[in-house]
DNA sequence: CGCCAAAATGACAGCGCTGTCAATTCATTG
DNA sequence: CAATGAATTGACAGCGCTGTCATTTTGGCG
């Protein structure tokens, strides 16, 4: 190690002050710094790895979600990474695929990586929960549907969010509202649809059941679901749709039966997609805190254990009124 | 290693098995893959990085693309990935920020990656490719606008693409054809934008410049190209637009101006992203071998040298025809 | 000035693997 | 059956770092 030679101190010193551990002399750590800097040395990461057992790696398990979110989850995750000096790899899963939990395994057995973040809906995934508490990897799951023990989750509030946003059309004079859930192996598809119906009901106002239609997140599922809320004899003045594409499936079908939004339909999404921006008129829609979500989420992973109390995060949403919602025209 | 003992035979010999090394008797093979497996062992990729002082790591860079784009690349990088017992790990990065040079030099210090995925415009970023060079690690970089040297680099032929569309357009009996560029920082806008003025020229059909507009990639940029564009006292018929995103903006503003697409207007996208089927009509568009790029750029990466005679690899694209294309009613 | 605890530093082994090279075993062949 | 070269196998060092613990230096104080 030349930097120990070039800075007059043994390799163990410049280790003490590459790790920032007290007990170095302040004129040590300065010299040590400046040798460091002038050979642009970095420490290896393998032979430190190899010496600590520790990776300085985090990765990431997702199963083909939308590419918005999961991209977001990752630039928040990789934020706090830096400040750590750890490093987040990547690992889309096919849950369908039968050789799934083997490139789990695969990958828990080679990189011994020091923790792990699970996106929906994979943090619900009974078998993969279960391999990692076997294996003890630490992890953290993204908005799960229920708490994992004691183990601390990242999360927001979906109930409360599909409440705001149902009392955003019902103070916007809506009372005749319908409804498209998101796919039902997403557990927040079930929590959107709570917030709305304790919405609903607080406000004293029916839900018309031919007004709720089962969706699958996808645009198309928005058109089929609002192609059949929309074709009955009577139709509600606002749909809110429980993601940002099936929202604009919504709106595009909207379009084809003559109806104008939002002058004659209001159309609310949630997620607030790229898509939401990128329609016509824009999505008004439930942003959420998706890069916090991944920065919390390593946070936790990396944080001493003493800081943390809490078993679970929720990190805020924001309702974001765009064009696609409006009082209705009577 | 407990292996070893199990299986009555060296360390070594084990190293040799895991690493599928020849010059191992068939038999000794058989009782060390067994004792692994009863074992579950698997190698420790630190200790193996420090010995053999390879990382197993890939790094994907990218800056604030399109997040279609980008986890489709990762998906395929990481498939490739997978095959050869590597890894990806992601460095999102803002070109714009005063530190980003600074996050790169630290990735490489740390980590001594094996080798980097260059996503657009990160290609063409002269710092990157100078430091990547400087260093010594090798790289391959994803649809650059130009070549690397001898650097194999991965591609699809823009150019031709755009051709294709344009000719798509002309077949259907378009004369009048607009044109929204892409983002002026991504080379292949210009690239695109050269396909169209071949074809165009090639079928001896003018261009009319009040026609092309300046285009950011973006949704917005669309609409304003589109407004402009459909302002003037003629219209062209088909209006061909450098990504999906701002070919949306068009079918919007269109719709705007009280044109129906496809019947007064088609228009046609680039790029097949999510949101060309999350609109209506759907986008008759170009569908990029984005995964395909991933994978051969972690496959050229990760390949004995011997193999790779090409130094640029083109990737077949495909003109994918919905909705919003078709003749001109005149 | 000497003594002592505390602070700072260093020596050394070892993390789990692979490269080198020597040692052993094996199958042939005259 | 001994000799010979090829095929297998193993011993050992070392990759670059950190943990442990011993050693040295420092500063404070009687």
């Amino acid at each position: 190690m030349d930097v120990a030679r070039q800075a007059g101190v043994s390799m163990k010193t410049v280790s003490r002050v590459m790790n920032n551990e007290p007990s170095v002399a302040e004129k040590t750590r300065e010299k040590v710094k400046q040798a460091a800097k002038a050979l642009n040395y970095t420490p290896n990461l393998a032979a430190r790895g190899l010496a600590t057992s520790k990776s300085f790696l985090i990765a990431m398990l997702y199963d083909i979600p939308s590419p918005g979110y999961t991209i977001n989850v990752q630039k928040g995750a990789t934020k706090a990474c830096r400040e750590f000096g750890y490093h987040l790899i990547v690992e889309p899963l096919d849950v369908s695929a039968d050789d799934f939990m083997v490139s789990i395994e695969n990958m828990l057995g080679h990189l011994r990586v020091d923790g792990i973040i699970l996106a929906p809906p994979l943090c619900d995934n009974g078998d993969v929960v279960r391999l990692l508490n076997q294996r003890g990897t630490p992890y953290v799951p993204i908005a799960p549907s229920a708490n994992h023990g004691d183990i601390p989750i990242v999360k927001m509030d979906d109930v409360k969010a599909a409440r705001e946003m149902t009392e955003h059309l019902i103070g916007l004079g809506h009372t005749d509202i319908g409804f498209v859930k998101g796919n039902p192996q997403h557990s927040a598809s079930a929590r959107r649809f709570q917030g709305f119906r304790e919405a609903m009901r607080a406000a004293g106002l029916r839900i018309n059941p031919d007004w709720v239609e089962d969706g699958l997140f996808t645009f198309k599922s928005g058109v089929e679901a609002g192609d059949k809320i929309l074709s009955g004899a009577f139709r509600p003045s606002a749909i809110f749709a429980c993601n940002d594409d099936s929202a604009a499936g919504v709106m595009t079908i909207a379009g084809q039966k003559g109806l104008r939004v939002p002058d004659d339909l209001s159309v609310a999404g949630f997620d607030d997609s790229p898509l939401a921006d990128s329609v016509w008129p824009r999505l008004t829609t439930i942003r959420q805190p998706v890069q916090e979500m991944g920065y919390t989420a390593v946070k936790l992973l990396l944080s001493k254990d003493a800081e943390i109390i809490e078993t679970s995060f929720n990190l805020d949403h924001a309702l974001i009124t765009r064009e696609s919602t409006a009082a209705p025209k009577q």
